[in-house]
RNA sequence: GUGGGUGUAGCUGAGCGGUUAGAGCAGUGGACUGUGGAUCCACGGGUCGGGGGUUCAAGUCCCCUCACCCACCCCA
């Protein structure tokens, strides 16, 4: 038995149901907000990504899926979608625009350690906002990753915002934190002494318990800005606190990839984190190689982490509703071919009115084991014809709530049952 | 990548050195051959995750390996 690779998953119904629904859902809430779709390759050459996420991020320095092509091309499966975005819209020339406004969905693939909420195949979804640097946007951006949590799945969520500061002022900072561990190097873990030198900003997130205490007192972020990055700051935690967006200031927020710049936030239920994102300024340009430069910001949401919070929550109840159902089945040789008739003809209806039902065709021998079989499928009504229907040119309509049924002739069918599709 | 736990039928679980691996649910057939959900009866289904070892004897003990889960790391 050849099994499904490690960290993957297949999904099945329900779940493959759930995931749909719950992913429709997203992405027409997006779109409200005046987001167009944008699909990108699944694998981009290398550089993008060592270029842009940063060879200093895990994401791409440790667990990225890296392969040579048969003439030698160096490529990688992407491991988010942000820097493919970017590299799309720089290629199709979308850049002269001055706003552009796009969501994702796909596949990302990270090498990692599998667990629950973590997969080497992953789901994302998100927005990329470009050509506007004022703190409105990224208001916009956490307002809506905010909504899609909070309205469309009833969760309680909080937004953790940091800001990290912009190219003049950042660096001013990793050389206060640098300054200020130092002294402690020998008490800090050993991830952190190597953090130290690699990039001192992610010591803040550490969570080992001294490590954490002497982080205490280290130089926060926000004292740190740059005037610019701390009104822009201070204007969208403003702005935020004005629509009751519930935020709160986490000064040792530090994402993971190396783009981000100024406003960085994740969004979290429980210790879980749904989404995160940013702005990333300096992306564009870094990726055009100078030759263009647009502000951006967006964030992106693992669909998995959802769903499997969502089946905890019950919400999926929700999102499985029954439809309606019917049942059409042939008793005899001799009634396939009407019952196949009735069964194109009923089809060719629904697709013109687009009505939201689910119609079986079946054949049996016996009519027990048919109405057994409906019963499983949970059928709404169960129409059928045998033998003695036959005789009279007749069809049998059978309610399987009430169990009450009647005879009508045949030609009298379909408009008989799109009254009773009309009816519920 | 580090540490820990788990893996027995389609699903959920017993069994933890000793007959032919046991149960519930699901499945199939029948009681009931044109009327379902209920009940009763019967039946089918297992390389006990895989490989190696210890032993008269291994689902059970040991080693390796694979997968999943948990905590780190990291992140969606």
């Amino acid at each position: 038995m050849i099994e499904k690779p490690k960290g993957t998953n297949d999904y099945i119904y329900p779940e493959s149901q759930i995931r749909k629904q719950v992913i429709n859902q997203i992405l027409s809430f997006l779109e409200k907000f005046g987001y167009e779709p944008i699909e990108t390759p699944i694998f981009e050459n290398v550089e993008l990504f060592k270029r842009s996420a940063g060879i200093s991020s895990d994401i791409v320095a440790k667990e990225m899926y890296e392969f040579l092509d048969k003439k030698g091309r160096q490529l990688a499966l992407r491991p988010e979608i942000t820097a493919p975005v970017v590299r799309a819209i720089i290629q199709n020339n979308l850049i002269n625009q001055p706003i552009i406004k796009l969501y994702y969905f796909g596949n990302i693939f990270r090498y990692e350690k599998p667990q629950k909420d973590r997969y080497r195949q992953a789901t994302q979804f998100g927005i990329e906002f470009f050509g506007i640097d004022k703190p409105i946007a990224d208001f916009e951006t956490i307002l809506i990753a905010y909504n899609i949590y909070k309205t469309i799945f009833n969760l309680e969520i909080e937004i953790h915002i940091n800001s990290i500061g912009c190219k003049d002022c950042r660096p001013k900072y990793k050389n206060k934190i640098y300054g200020y561990f130092i002294n402690f190097k020998d008490k800090l873990c050993s991830d952190c002494q190597r953090r130290l030198e690699e990039n001192p900003l992610r010591i803040l997130d550490c969570k080992n318990t001294t490590c954490k205490e002497i982080s205490q007192d280290s130089p926060k972020s926000s004292e740190h800005l740059c005037l610019n990055c701390k009104e822009h700051f201070s204007k969208l935690s403003e702005i935020l606190n004005s629509q009751n967006i519930p935020i709160i200031q986490n000064s040792l927020l530090v994402r993971g990839l190396d783009y981000y710049n100024r406003t960085v936030f994740e969004v979290k239920h429980n210790n879980i984190d749904l989404a995160g994102g940013g702005r990333y300024d300096y992306l564009v340009n870094h990726i055009s190689q100078g030759k263009y430069d647009i502000p951006a910001v967006g964030f992106a949401g693992g669909l998995e982490r959802l769903t499997n919070l969502l089946k905890e929550k019950k919400y999926i109840n929700k999102l499985l509703e029954e439809k309606f159902k019917i049942n059409i089945v042939s008793l005899s040789e001799k009634a396939d071919k009407i019952i196949s008739n009735i069964y194109s003809k009923i089809i060719d209806k629904i697709i013109k009115k687009n009505q939201n039902i689910e119609i079986h065709l079946t054949k049996f021998d016996n009519l027990s084991k048919a109405l057994k079989t409906a019963n499983k499928l949970k059928i709404n009504y169960f129409i059928f014809i045998g033998e003695e229907e036959l005789k009279n040119d007749e069809i049998t309509i059978k309610n399987m709530e009430t169990g009450k049924q009647e005879k009508i002739k045949i030609e009298n069918t379909i408009s008989k049952i799109l009254q009773i599709i009309q009816n519920n």
